[in-house]
DNA sequence: ACCTATGTTATCGC
DNA sequence: GGCGATAACATAGG
């Protein structure tokens, strides 16, 4: 699941839940999903401090000690996090189970393995070190038409770019592009002025709803594209068949009658 | 058996 | 240096 409004909803679990608790252990089941640290590091690190921050950049979450601690967390395309009781026991893809005094864990799970977790000192610095350009809802509008401007090759893989704006993965750019009535692989070039404000609008009215909906695809609007991107699927607009098509080994999905 | 899947990244060729 | 395409990572489901 995990683009911008995925993250989004990992983000207000953790705060509600795990901020300003003292953490005992954290316990490793999996270490191909470290990335730069090892559970020794991340014991010696973490244990006995409290997480008294929550961020989200893109698609990454952020837990912050505010101590130069700050532990860092991405999905892949199957990863997510919960909360768990004491009693719960350990998933088949628990990878990560951060275990506070009381006894209850936060648990990173990633049944395929594509994410990762790291330690770093900051937020900040974190998002430097990983080249990630503005949070897609943070990034202003003339920031973003700009970005657009210097952007050479189609506009699906711009928005998608993580060091241009971070958030956007497959789904929502298809979403996006949907709403705004564009084809994927038009060339950012040839994009007018008015196209990319309406894109700009788009992506924030698409990711903030989104999040208001609990990123949970079932409550989102009829018309919107997530609820019938599939091959041969009736658009809510026009009833053209919804096709598919690949750039660089990965699919997108677009309407042929509304995205010219 | 084969293809596909919400992401990122190393590598190769141009 | 940079861009695009491709494979790779690991697992499940159609």
């Amino acid at each position: 699941m995990p683009e911008l409004p995925d993250v989004e909803q990992f983000k207000k679990l953790a705060q509600k839940t795990s901020l300003n608790k003292q953490i005992i252990s954290v316990q490793v089941t999996n270490d191909k999903v470290l990335e730069g640290t090892d559970q020794k590091k991340l014991n010696s690190k973490l244990n006995n401090k409290m997480f008294r921050s929550v961020y989200r950049h893109g698609k990454h979450l952020l837990l912050d000690t505010e101590e130069n601690v700050c532990m860092s967390m991405h999905f892949g395309m199957s990863g997510s996090l919960r909360y768990s009781s004491k009693e719960e026991k350990t998933g088949n893809y628990d990878r990560v189970i951060v275990i506070f005094a009381n006894r209850e864990k936060l648990v990173y799970t990633s049944k395929r393995l594509l994410g990762r977790v790291g330690m770093c000192r900051n937020p900040t610095q974190f998002i430097t070190d990983n080249k990630l350009g503005p949070d897609a809802l943070s990034i202003g509008k003339d920031e973003f038409a700009k970005m657009m401007q210097h952007k050479r090759g189609n506009v699906k893989q711009a928005l998608m770019d993580q060091t241009k704006i971070a958030g956007i993965g497959n789904h929502y750019s298809d979403e996006i592009l949907y709403q705004a009535e564009i084809f994927p692989l038009t060339p950012v070039s040839e994009l007018s002025a008015a196209q990319i404000d309406l894109l700009y609008l788009k992506m924030n009215q698409i990711l903030r709803t989104a999040n208001k909906l609990g990123a949970d695809v079932a409550k989102f609007p009829q018309d919107w594209f997530l609820k019938f991107r599939k091959q041969g699927e009736k658009c809510s607009k026009c009833k053209s068949r919804v096709e598919k098509g690949k750039i660089s080994g990965r699919s997108f999905y677009y309407c042929p009658g509304c995205q010219k």
